[in-house]
DNA sequence: TTTATGGCTGTCA
DNA sequence: ATGACAGCCATAA
């Protein structure tokens, strides 16, 4: 168990459906900004049989990032576009309309 | 302990 | 727009 993979679970757990968060995103709101990089390692590490909305989470861009499995992607999308999310000809998101803007921009960090 | 490698990202050429 | 680099630092070897 990892406390720090929890904080980001915990992010990753409230991106709505239709949505999509980038890594640094959920860093961020977890209150450790900087760590995109290890957001990446635990939704890595999560189980396949997983409740967390890992596939809402892309890159900076919009983009699906590339992982040791290729078919990852293909998956990851599948699901994502089972949500009504689009895909523009780059295969990229439309952060502008798909990103997730949480209200009241609360941390896990205080309050 | 040291090195290498990441499901990243912002900056600069 | 693309590509190289430098920070971030947890894991694995």
């Amino acid at each position: 168990m990892s406390a720090l993979y929890d904080r980001f679970y915990a992010v990753v757990r409230r991106i709505p459906r239709g949505r999509v968060a980038s890594y640094g995103q959920v860093a961020e709101l977890a209150g450790l900004p900087g760590r995109a990089r290890q957001v990446g390692y635990a939704l890595r590490a999560l189980p396949s049989d997983t409740v967390l909305p890992w596939h809402r989470v892309v890159d900076a861009r919009g983009r699906l990032s590339p992982r040791a499995d290729p078919d990852g992607i293909r998956y990851q999308r599948y699901l994502l576009e089972k949500e009504r999310v689009e895909f523009g000809e780059d295969d990229r998101i439309p952060l502008e309309r798909f990103g997730w803007r949480p209200r009241g921009a609360r941390r896990e960090a205080d309050t």
